[in-house]
DNA sequence: ACCTGAACACCGTTCAAGT
DNA sequence: ACCTGAACACCGTTCAAGT
């Protein structure tokens, strides 16, 4: 037989790029975005600030690891039963409160796309896009509407949870810009102020399923025009 | 008559809020971000960089200060007749003209949200929803739905700008993605392989302009089916 | 009232030196 | 092969001192 191999001596608080990740993650979620630094970094991980570049090139990349493991692990935590229609608004759902659990994700997704992250969800909503008999080109527009909306609409809601201090709560924070929109000019600003009331009462998830629901409205409605006039 | 005021004598390279917030502009746009300094602002205004904190609170009041004036000068330059769906194509590449123009604009919209600078393409795509005749608590929903869509598409397609050198043309670029695509895992990318080559021949501006169609359209249907039921 | 610029408390990143 | 930590070249922001 071999001799024991090193592997099986390696210490469990060996540095390693997963459990470098794993503290990037735990840092950013803590203590936000300007909370992630390579000396804070090497205080938890009980190292120097240069040991971490023996495993990650520099600080982006580090990120973009972080974010990619967010991701697949929320992918992962989401069936694929049910109809289409059902199982792109759980992918929807999913991704709204990965990036509000974790909202430095937001940042990194929008400001960085083509990237593994990125791909996930757009792979697990084409198939959906597939799967609601969408075809020909039709598939990669449906599909890029479906994915920008729901980032985009993902980032912004996470973005607005942190203009106010978490003491606040959400019905008076909604409440306040309530009475702002409300107290804005007339001239300037008359739709704004007439959805005041509106936004008040809002709720921001529910919104954000009507806004999938009907871009899901529109590519049904494309597919049936085009079906008619093609057969 | 009253003695010659001093405005009148005022030099013109005094220091203003304007002066430095369209230094600012400049520096954003021609060095990126990241070339926005407090120190390379005050050699561009010929001062030190205490100076400026006379003027602007802090950085992020600098950025946000850029941002309502980029957004301000799109927002003059669109005429407002047409159609209502043709006036918010317009406002839509509008906005998708000026992130793309001005790239760190989208960082900025997507991550502060509730800012002079969205309401006010949240204000103008609400007028024109309204034009659409969406009413009651469809109009907050729709004009939602489409602001977030706009601005998220847009914060995309810029960062995508961003990925690579300005130096290697679109074709090139997305005939690169497009290879990569094909490359990818068949077990685990199935879908995004399919496109890859849809991605090749995709127009992003065409591309979101259907997603804003296929969003009136959804809005235009819920609001037919709404009428149904209720006359 | 407004400007100056040195100084403070940080950053990301590098690199000789260690094991 | 991997880790250490001092050092470098920056930041945003402050503030005594000037005009």
């Amino acid at each position: 037989m071999a001799k024991p191999t090193r592997g099986a001596e390696r210490r469990e608080d060996a540095l390693s790029r997963d459990r470098i990740v794993d503290a990037a993650i735990q840092l950013l979620d803590g203590e936000g975005e300007p909370g992630l630094t390579f000396r804070a970094l090497a205080t938890r991980l009980a190292t120097g600030p240069g040991a971490i570049y023996w495993h990650v090139a520099n600080k982006s990349e580090l990120l973009t690891a972080a974010s990619d493991a967010v991701v697949a692990r929320t992918m992962a935590g989401i069936g694929a039963h049910a109809t289409p229609h059902e199982a792109i608004r759980r992918l929807a759902v999913g991704v709204f409160d990965a990036i509000d659990a974790h909202p430095w994700l937001g940042a990194q997704l929008s400001l960085a796309p083509w990237r593994t992250a990125m791909l996930q969800i757009f792979e697990r909503i084409g198939r959906q896009v597939q799967a609601l008999g969408v075809r020909g080109s039709a598939q990669f527009t449906s599909a890029s509407a479906l994915v920008s909306y729901i980032i985009g609409v993902s980032v912004q809601n996470a973005a607005n949870g942190r203009v106010v201090a978490p003491s606040v709560d959400r019905a008076e924070f909604l409440a306040r810009v309530s009475a702002q929109w409300k107290a804005l000019d007339a001239h300037e600003y008359p739709f704004t102020r007439t959805v005041a009331t509106q936004l008040r009462e809002h709720d921001d998830l529910a919104e954000f399923l009507a806004g999938v629901d009907l871009i899901l409205a529109g590519i049904a409605g494309s597919a049936k025009r085009r079906g008619r006039t093609g057969s």
